[in-house]
DNA sequence: TACATTAATAACCCGCCAGTCATTAACTCC
DNA sequence: GGAGTTAATGACTGGCGGGTTATTAATGTA
């Protein structure tokens, strides 16, 4: 959330019905809309229940947003895809071997994305795209493409160094990309409402996940034993 | 679809406009549900588009179905049929290592299943489990324990005989789901309706799988996750 | 206090669609 | 053929919800 969306009124002073808060709106609709969007889907939210939580009247919503796909549009930009000039630099900076900042890449992403609100944003989407196209597209120019992109240059890397066998790029990325969304698709669809006796830790998961990822993509086993790693 | 759809007329009686079958509706209805549920979702599927489909008006639907949400229910329980049985005796005829049999086994998955429209229900499920949680836990008990039950079957396999380096079982079974799924999902929603200049070739895709996941599963020498990782 | 500006509102409009029901016509049996 | 039964129809309704607009009131200026 990169607008500040929670500027309290002092409590001395009580909500007026009509306060004039130009600034604030924006960015407590957009948080408003994150909420109900990730929690019921894009069609099944309600114009008139988001502005409700913003305390806020519909009219006010559509003075600030042209429509409901605009709304959703800003949502997006707002919590997913202004994250990724901060995860590439933070990669760029990254020194180590590419099996740990691949491992670190991925704990990383979860833990500020898999499993915030926000990725809900990413479950929505797989789910309506067939029938908001516009949005899907949007999506993937604003999402896809960039975390694609991502993912390729760490692998780019550790195959540059020799820790990873030569790739198909075009397949290679999938690797990492499918068991991180199947683990997102899963918490917030039957992860989230069946009752289950073995349920996925994600944090487990994905370690096991990494363990079957490095020994599958690096270069021969006797080019992996690395000083300071000690072969199990 | 375990209801006869197809008793086609014979040509030389063309259709009648008002022809009373009420054998073959049911059957109708839902074929003609399972594609608009499959292409469009359930809450964008109209039931008067279910019905034309049907070759029926929208009264005649509501006669053989109370509700929309009826049907969809139907459509989940007359579209999940048991292939698992069948699935399960090739498993344990299959003569050869369990590499091979993993793979076969993925590769026979996607042709049967993945690539038919069938596997669209999969989807729906994953995209409207919040909305009734009552039909994900059935198709958490039909579907996915079931599937679950036949990939540990295969890994078990191979780490008795060797082949496989010792796994925990929790998750090592989503080394094989979660990119299949992934799959899945993807031609359902995004793969079906971003025009993409690097498409997704399932074949293609589950080779690249296949190749990772086995040489990351076989017994050899691996890097471990390192202990103690924090998330930031 | 008077006036201008504009944020915010609430009533309104309109198209869409799940579900209903009175009517129609296809089939059965004598 | 005629009478009774019921499968099938399509016009209708009622509510919902995205988006608009005339009106109201908060703020700024003097």
């Amino acid at each position: 959330m990169s607008l500040h969306v929670s500027q309290h009124h002092h409590p001395a002073e009580p909500l007026a019905k009509r306060a004039r808060r130009k600034e604030a709106r924006p960015g407590e609709l957009l948080a408003a809309a994150l909420d109900l969007f990730v929690e019921k889907g894009f069609a099944a939210t309600r114009a008139e229940e988001v502005a409700k939580r913003a305390g806020v009247s519909k009219g006010t919503l559509f003075l600030y947003f042209s429509s409901k796909e605009e709304l959703f549009k800003a949502v997006v930009r707002d919590s997913v895809s202004g994250r990724y000039p901060e995860w590439r630099s933070e990669i760029d900076a990254f020194r180590g071997s590419t099996a740990d900042l691949l491992q670190h890449s991925m704990f990383t992403w979860w833990a500020r994305y898999g499993a915030t609100k926000a990725s809900g944003i990413s479950k929505l989407i797989m789910s309506e795209a067939s029938n908001f196209p516009e949005l899907a597209m949007f999506y993937q120019q604003e999402v896809v493409e960039p975390g694609r992109e991502l993912i390729r240059r760490i692998l780019q890397r550790g195959v540059d160094s020799g820790e990873f066998r030569p790739l198909d790029m075009r397949y290679g990325i999938y690797t990492v990309l499918a068991p991180m969304l199947f683990l997102l698709m899963w918490k917030h669809s039957l992860g989230a409402c069946v009752p289950n006796n073995a349920p996925i830790v994600p944090e487990d998961y994905i370690k096991a996940q990494i363990n079957t990822i490095l020994q599958g993509l690096c270069a021969a086993p006797v080019l992996q034993v690395k000083k300071g790693h000690k072969p199990s």
